[in-house]
DNA sequence: ACAGTATCTGAAAGCGCTGTCAAGAGGTTT
DNA sequence: AAACCTCTTGACAGCGCTTTCAGATACTGT
């Protein structure tokens, strides 16, 4: 293992200093044709690539932005994660990503971590961290939140519509003929959870439709809970016609339950769900669902951040969630 | 934005030496009660943390090692990547993740980026990158690759026999009185494909079942390319009973092709996989498959990077796969 | 009481790079 | 020819930390 070639070494054999060394490494200065050629030569024969760590130090920039996500390989987050990393890809900074598993210590943690690195900036997704703390902590470094709305730091916040998504949703089921509609919703701790129960609620609302306790259950937002929410459902009612499903995972796992009682999808019973992941396209049936925009919103984090470390005026960009039908769901049936 | 506080300045309160503090940090040195209360003190007081870049560049070891994964959110490479993390959770090495997107050229970008922080480790996820090339590489910087293997760096590899998990797969089917067995084969650059395409050949064989070129069609593991290979199949040849799918992702795609003509599963045509992703036990039917522990795997990979950093002897590691069965295989009937 | 030893601590040099500052070279202007 | 610029370049002081080295102190044993 040979030792690695520094920035000294090349300005030896080039036969300059140091100085101009990095001045034709960062563009900082002009530097006359000739010893520019002997620099280039010199770098070419070692080899030599400069210490980012070092240049981290003594410029006081990590060129490196730190992703708060909660776990890599939950498929929504996943999609952000790649967004986010496509959308550095041809910037001089890269992210460095850390799950916080849900659990706000964790997310601390983090944060802790990241820090510890002097990432030049932020990016949370989604988490458990609140408002408060995170506004503060914008004081320090600049940040950026995916899915979740930050009184007070609007402009650094990247999320959707959750009620109006869910109301999406549950219209379309209610526009075909629905009106026996469960909820599979997600934690309670969770905003995104409350706030498409909120829209399932208001649609009922508006449409009429009575408020059943008993046709909501709660998961934690993995497959396994949805199949035992869809059985629980199951047995405290046997009139449901549709589910509207707080994500689509959980969709899944109640699709799961239904099959195995032989219950068909969408004859039956008609199933919606929340994300659009993307092997939900894929799945017996294509599952009707709402959209979130997770690779464009991590993209959009990105540009953000981008935008903020180079103090540009921020990009205004709105998302917004959108139905998209599939074959999960169908018109009622008169039975 | 308060500077952010620096070892000298807890040394100057504390009043003690940067020496003294240094050692307290690192436990290099016993240090005088008195002090390191005073230490202890004056780094609570101003929230001190140390700046790991700056430890980085005077230890010459940067306590991050770098991950060159293919696709971050596919969902094979993300559950390797959540066991990677999983790994070096409790150490304080902490990874830094690079896609390679299944292209060479990426690939070698990601090495770049990643040794130029001077990572202090890599690990190299599947991908195009030659032996020789990892060969000469694992001689600058402890490497470990997973899901393939190097010759002359056998200890450094962590991957699973393919030939032997298709083989598990495509016996499975056999067993279960098929012989009309399609193959939808992954890209054939990627050796992977290569080794389950073997596999499924040789089973065949040993069955005295001819094998059959317009039973095999190739897709690039993405879900879609399934799809249009199974519809392929199925024009090519009506006397299909079974298909052993290159993997889960592509399976999912054939299964859908088979739900678009109202072709049942498994009761027309059974269907395997190959990896067991998550979602594939939710899958309808649930998808019977040859697993390939990618989260064990890649925490092993974590595991092994530890022990080469940290000269202990490398731990023996042997994964194989192992055939899961659910539901979407069943026994031929014969019509 | 004194050499010898074991402990703790600070000074200082460096890790690899950047950026300021001032000096030297060459060219203009009057 | 003197005074003044403009350009390019090197010295040098850091960035925040670690680590050697040697000095200071406190204990040994004889």
């Amino acid at each position: 293992m040979s030792r690695t070639r520094t920035l000294n070494d090349v300005a030896k054999i080039a036969q300059v200093s140091p100085s101009t060394v990095s001045r034709i490494l960062n563009g900082t200065a002009v530097v006359s044709p000739e010893k520019r050629k002997q620099v280039e030569t010199a770098i070419a024969t070692l080899g030599y690539r400069p210490n980012v760590m070092a240049q981290a130090l003594a410029k006081g920039r990590s060129m490196t932005v730190g992703v708060v996500t909660q776990a890599i390989s939950s498929p929504f987050y996943a999609e952000t994660l790649a967004g986010i990393e496509q959308g550095f890809a041809d910037s001089v900074y890269h992210p460095m990503f850390i799950s916080g598993h849900w659990r706000q210590d964790k997310e601390l943690e983090a944060i802790e971590i990241l820090t510890a690195r002097r990432v030049d900036s932020l990016i949370i997704l989604g988490g458990n961290l609140d408002d408060q703390y995170l506004l503060q902590l914008s004081q320090q470094i600049p940040l950026v939140a995916v899915g979740r709305f930050i009184q007070g730091l609007e402009n650094q916040c990247i999320h959707i519509d959750q009620i109006q998504g869910a109301a999406a949703g549950v219209q379309h089921l209610i526009d075909l003929g629905h009106h026996r509609i469960a909820h599979i919703a997600g934690p309670a701790s969770h905003r995104d959870s409350t706030g498409r129960l909120h829209g399932y609620q208001q649609v009922l609302a508006a449409n009429d439709i009575p408020f059943d306790p008993n046709l909501v259950v709660s998961g934690n937002f993995q497959e396994h809970s949805g199949l035992l929410a869809m059985e629980q459902l199951l047995t405290r009612d046997t009139s449901i016609t549709a589910v509207f499903s707080a994500n689509d995972q959980m969709a899944s796992g109640a699709r799961l339950a239904l099959y195995r009682r032989g219950i068909r999808v969408p004859e039956d019973i008609s199933i919606i769900g929340f994300d659009d992941l993307f092997g939900s396209s894929y799945s017996t049936p294509p599952l009707t669902t709402v959209r979130q925009p997770g690779q464009e919103m991590g993209n959009a984090a990105a540009q953000m951040v981008l935008s903020l470390l180079e103090h540009r005026k921020l990009p205004s960009l709105i998302f917004t969630p959108h139905l998209v039908v599939r074959e999960s769901t169908t018109r009622l049936r008169h039975s």
